[in-house]
DNA sequence: AGTAAGGCGGGCA
DNA sequence: GTGCCCGCCTTAC
C-alpha cells in the first residue's frame, strides 16, 4: 500500500467509535511501530479533517489528554460528552475506555 | 540531502 | 506524584 503512515493513523482513528479511546502509543503499535508515538501526533497535528477525524479520542499513555488542535479545553469537553470522566486533566478508567484494534 | 520541530513514552532523581 | 532527560518516528522546508 502507498499509504503513508498518516493515512492509516487516520483510517485506525476512524475505526475507533464514541466513548471509546486510544492513545498514540496504542495506535503506532497497532500499527507496527512501536515507538512511533510521536509520529502518530503529529499526523493527528496536521489535523487535515477534523470532523472526519476524532482526535479528541486520542490522548496519552498516562492518562493526560496531551493536546488538541482545537484545544484542549474542547477535547476534555467532547470526550466527556462521550461519557468519559476526567479528573483534574486526566482520564480516570482509561483501560476501561481503551479501544482494541481488531484486523 | 540534511536539518529542525512535533498533540509521545519510559525511566530516573 | 512531579519534573527532567533521552530516545524513537515522520513530515516539511
Amino acid at each position: 500500500m502507498e499509504s503513508s503512515f498518516a493515512e492509516k493513523v487516520y483510517r485506525l482513528l476512524q475505526k475507533v467509535p464514541a466513548g471509546k479511546l486510544t492513545t498514540y502509543g496504542a495506535l503506532a503499535k497497532a500499527l507496527g511501530k512501536k515507538g512511533a508515538a510521536r509520529a502518530v501526533g503529529q499526523a493527528l497535528g496536521k489535523n487535515p479533517q477534523l470532523v472526519r477525524l476524532p482526535c479528541h479520542r486520542v490522548i496519552k499513555n498516562d492518562g493526560s489528554l496531551g493536546g488538541y488542535a482545537e484545544g484542549v479545553r474542547k477535547k476534555m469537553a467532547l470526550l466527556r460528552k462521550e461519557g468519559v470522566i476526567i479528573r483534574h486533566g486526566r482520564v480516570i478508567f482509561l483501560e476501561k475506555h481503551l479501544h482494541t484494534f481488531i484486523p
